[in-house]
Order: structure tokens, then C-alpha cells, then sequence
DNA sequence: AATGAATGAGTGTTCATTCAT
DNA sequence: CATGAATGAACACTCATTCAT
């Protein structure tokens, strides 16, 4: 028995990520995203006032992706091994990085010269993502600011590291940069 | 004295370079990119073929300016310093880098989705970088093998740093990873 | 105690003539018309068949308003007062007769454009009020071709001072017509 | 030999004052209106940057119009010919008149309510048929002021019989108050 | 060598209308 | 009775591309 009303929206969003994430967000058309949930062009507009709105549910679902990550990794024992398990969404997901790049990095880039206030928005998403593993962090024993920065430096180099391999058209840089990151890890704990 | 053709060739590349840095490539409109490059709109097509071949002077105008800039470094007396100015490079732009990005890195991103030829392209501007940077650490006394590693974690900490300060409007991740990378040079030649 | 159906279909009618009359028939939208009327958008299909059925009620709407109005001077001592009467009607609403024009001029006129069937229902409007006007005259001791005669001739002036008025955007046209139009009035019960 | 860039910019701005005054100008496409002038659909933003602007040409288009008629007249030999000779252009167009009311009466009505500039572009080109009927009272020996005076009472009669006439759609009003306001010039010139 | 005129295919968006509930 | 959800056709507008000159 299907919920109709949020069943479409969430399917356009999840269509309009899909797209964004592979072809660009400027070169998804509102008809393909359509097309692509399955619902008929004129409806989008019924959930969405406009494209933009489509960006920032773009936006919200991107960062949905990593909130409900972040807790599906609630379980794991240990710090290390949860900010380990961040590299493991990556490396999972190496083929799709090596060719269109992290979908919250590639995607919050585009939206960003979009328009101002999806790219405070994507900012958001990947505050979001830092505070989590600076608390991890935390938990490891640094103080506040030693976690946030090791927690920026984390995001940083898993964002230039898929950055490179899309580049590059190589898993080489993510696989590189991921070994070296986790023994970084495994390190901060002792 | 009429300026040859290969001005306005030149001045739309750049244009477009601008433009697609600037605003993105798919939203930079051939008209804009003529206006901009104060050239006839109808003129384009006399220098390129088509959007994509726009698109791929772009990339060869970020090619020339990344290999122009190694080539200033050229009298640096040492590898370390050389390695260190092309952190310069980034922080003496760290502005505009905040505000969009890095120009290489954004840029091709977005052509990267827009065709894999592009990509492509843009890809090898990406090799040629962590060649002159490899070459570097050669001379600091590394293999060939642990040269290019290291080239490569360069270049993607410093897209990673660039594009996080981007994503979040803020200097402080390009500033720190550089600050870092650049005690992480100095420490290599020892 | 719930208002009877009749009173939504009222507020449709009232909001549709006000949105016609301010912004245009073809330039409301039925969403514009249920919102003004404080009703659901899908609520419309309900009173209306079609968005041209909801014309021939701005229609009636605008008849029923000339209606009320004859019927309200009916107690006026003379004819001539209750001519004048109707002149009084356009100086009382001159500030929008000269921002938007005369609501019964204005808006049949699109409609006429719309559909002959609504032309012809606004025409009946007219029709109605010339029948009005020429009655007075005929109290007036007027025959009756006479009468008919003087009574277009008034509602003509009148129609075209509130459309010079509209035009300029000044109460001049209405106003001087209307003084030059009372004096006629007075002038024929001698 | 057609000078192609002004020719078709003149059909288009035609087209629209024709579609404008036969259905509305809400309700006549730019694609309406490149059909009707021969036109490809994309080229209309070719010559006017927007529907507005369009408008704005019928507008100008309507006041040629009424200029070129006025210079037309210029060799008649006395005022009050000339002020006939307006009289005449509406009788000799009764049968338009009477499906479509005037062709600068109906379309500025419409236009005024879609965007102030084009009423008040509209308004302008009533002040200047005014100014023009003011000019030949003025050389029967009017005031200024009266002569203005009389001018506005012409052109609001002729409107106001126009608009009656498409009302009713009757020829009638046209031709009644035609000829009173005939008489009345005559009479004026003694 | 260079361009202004022109266009067709496609874009985001609106809206009258339908219909299951 | 009444309506929220849904849609297809049409709309104003953009733009990469062509071509005569």
C-alpha cells in the first residue's frame, strides 16, 4: 500500500540526485527528472515551486544519505572503527567515484555557482559530516579544536582524493589516500 | 596593426574559462562567452566547431596556465620550494578558491560529467601536474614509484582543501592542509 | 450553522469579477479566483463546469450589481435624480474607474474577446441598463425611440469617459463628462 | 527587394496589434504571433527581448497608426473636416467596430491592466489624438482650455460609442452619436 | 576572415481540467 | 458535498547552431 503524496516527492528528489549526480544538475532537465521517478512532467511542479527547489531537496536528500550513514555505524565498538567505516562507504563505492566523483562533493560544487543559497546549503551537509567525526575524535580523546581539525582534514582528503580519481579516471588516488587514511586513524587511538 | 587571429581565439578561451570557473559551464551561454570576450556572437563558430571544442580550449587554457606557472618556478633554487609555491599558488588566490573553488578542480569536474572526452582531457592536465610535482620529489631523492605517490597525495590534499573551503565559505581548510603539506615538503628533503 | 452552497459559489463569483476586473479574465487563474475566495482550487469544478462558465458568472455578477443599484434609487423622488444617480455611482468609484477602467465597460469588453457567448451575456447587461435608463426617460415625457435614443447616448458617454479617465490616468474625462451629463439630465425634464 | 531585418519586425509588430485586437493580447502567443507573421517561433526574441516588449510595439504600431490618419487629413481645407474625417474612420471600420470594439480603445484597455508602462505608453498615444483634435478646435477660435475641453468630450463620445457598439454588437450607438457629434462639430466652426 | 540575422529544439513554468476519495 | 492530488498541453523564453554575405 503505497503512500502516495511523500512517495512522489521522494522519488523526484531521489531522481533529481540520481541525475545531478551523473550528468550535472544544470543538464538534468525537470522533464527527465520526471521521467525518471516515473511521474508525469507537469508534477514536479506540484511538489516543487521551482527548479531551485529541486536543488535543495537535492540538497536535503544528500545530506539525509549521510545522517542515516552516520547512525547505521552507531553500533560499531569503537571510534576508529566508525570513521574506518566513512572510508568504507567510499571505497565501496569506488567504480561510481571513479567516474563522476563524490556525489556530495560533485554535486554541492555545481549547486554552489548555481545559486548562493544551495551552496550554504550543501555547506550544511558537510558541516554536519565534520561535526560527526569530530566527534569521533572527541571520543578518541583529543580536545575540541584538535578534533575538528583532524575532522577537516579527514573530509578533505577523502574529497580530494575522489576528486582525483574521477580526475584521473583511476581508483588509485582513492585507494591510496583511504589506506593511509585509516592507518591515520588507528593511529589517533593510541 | 591588426591583432592576428589567435587573439580573439585566445581571448574567447579565456572568456569561457572565466565564464565556466565563474558561473559553470553549462550556464555559460556562447553569447555570454562572445560578450565577454568583446568578439561578434555569430564569431565563435569561426574559431570552434562546436560548445564542446569551447570546452575543450578551456581545459587546454588551464593546461597552459598550470604549466606556465611551473615553468616561472623553474629558478626556485630547491624542490621543496618549488612544491611550496605551488601551495602559494593557492593561497595567494585563496579568495576566489573560497568563493568557487579551484579553478582546475571545479572545472573539470563539471566537463568531466559534460563528456567523457572533456574528462578526459581535463584528466591529463591533472597528470601533467603530478608529473612536474613527481619530478620534484625525485630530485629529493624519492623513486620514481614513491615520487608519484607522494605527488599524488599533494595534489589531492590540495583539491580536497580547496574544495571544502569552498563548500563551506571558509579560508580555514585551505590555509590548514597547506600549512601542513608545506611542513610535510620540508620534512621530504631531509 | 453552515452556510448554505450557494454562498461559496457566491465568493467564487464576487472573487472571479474582482480578479477580472483588476487583473484581467484571461490573466486570473482559477487557482488565483479560489484562493481570493477562500476555497479549495479543486472546489471550483464543483460550482463550474468550465473556467468559461466561470465568465457568464462574472457576468451575472456584474448584471446583478446594476440591478441592485436601480433598485436602490427607485425610492428617489424623480427620474432625473435617479439618472443622476447612476452618474453618482462612477464619481463615488472614480479612484479605480481611473485605475482600471469601468468594471462593466472593462471587463465585458474581454470577455466579448473571450467568447461570443459570454460577448452576447454582456452585452444583455448593457442592454438591461440602457432599458433602465431609458425608462427614466419615458417618466420624462420622452417617446419611447426618443427615450431609448437619449438613454445609449448616456450610457455611451459614460462608458467613454470611464475608459479616457482609465486611459490618462485622470479623473478629468469622467468628471467634466459627468457635469456636462447632469446638467443634459436636468436639462431634459424641462 | 525586401529589407529583410525592419520588414519582418514590422510584420511581427503588426501580427501582434492584429491578434491583440481579435482575441486579446493575453490570449494571442508569441508563437500566435510569429505564425501569423510568417515568421519562425524562436526569431520573435530576435526583436523584442520579451512579450511585454511586444506589447509595447502594438502600442506604438497603434499610435503610427493614428498619426499617419491625421496626416492624411492634413490637406482637408477647414477644422471641422478633419474633425469629421476622424468620425469617418470609425464609420468606415463600423463593421470591426461592432465585433471588436476600437481597435485603440480595446487593446490599451487590456494593455493597461497587463503592465502600467504599456498603459501609460497607451495613454500617451490618447493624448496625442487628443493634442491633434485640440489643435483643429483651437483654429475655429477655441481657448486652449476649451479647446482641449472639447477634444476630450469627442474622442470619450467616440469611444464610448464604439465600446457600446461591440457590446450590443449594433451598429447603432456608432452611428447615433457619429452623427449628433457631426452636428456639433459644424456647429462649432460658427 | 568575420558576422549579424535567423531558427528549431528544448527549458522551466503555468494552468485548466480530471478524478478518486 | 467537497477537495487534494495529479497531469498534459501550452506558454514565454533561451540557446547552440547555421549561413548568406
Amino acid at each position: 500500500m503505497p503512500r502516495p503524496a511523500t512517495d512522489k516527492r521522494e522519488r523526484l528528489a531521489d531522481a533529481a540526485l540520481d541525475l545531478a549526480y551523473r550528468r550535472g544538475f544544470a543538464r538534468a532537465s525537470i522533464a527527465d527528472i520526471a521521467e525518471h521517478a516515473g511521474v508525469a512532467a507537469g508534477s514536479v511542479y506540484y511538489y516543487f515551486k521551482t527548479k531551485d527547489d529541486v536543488g535543495q531537496a537535492v540538497v536535503d536528500r544528500l545530506g539525509e544519505r549521510y545522517v542515516s550513514a552516520t547512525q547505521r555505524w552507531r553500533d560499531l565498538p569503537t571510534p576508529e572503527e566508525r570513521l574506518v567505516a566513512l572510508l568504507g562507504l567510499y571505497l565501496d563505492d569506488a567504480d561510481n567515484i571513479r567516474a563522476l566523483g563524490c556525489p556530495l562533493g560533485s554535486v554541492s560544487a555545481e549547486l554552489g555557482k548555481h545559486s548562493p543559497a544551495l551552496g550554504a546549503a550543501a555547506g550544511q551537509v558537510f558541516s554536519a559530516l565534520i561535526d560527526w567525526a569530530a566527534g569521533q575524535f572527541v571520543e578518541l580523546g583529543f580536545t575540541d579544536a584538535a578534533a575538528r581539525a583532524r575532522a577537516m582534514h579527514l573530509i578533505a582528503v577523502i574529497q580530494g582524493a575522489a576528486a582525483l580519481s574521477n580526475a584521473l579516471d583511476s581508483g588509485e588516488p582513492l585507494q591510496r589516500e583511504a589506506t593511509h587514511l585509516e592507518r591515520w586513524i588507528r593511529r589517533s587511538g593510541d
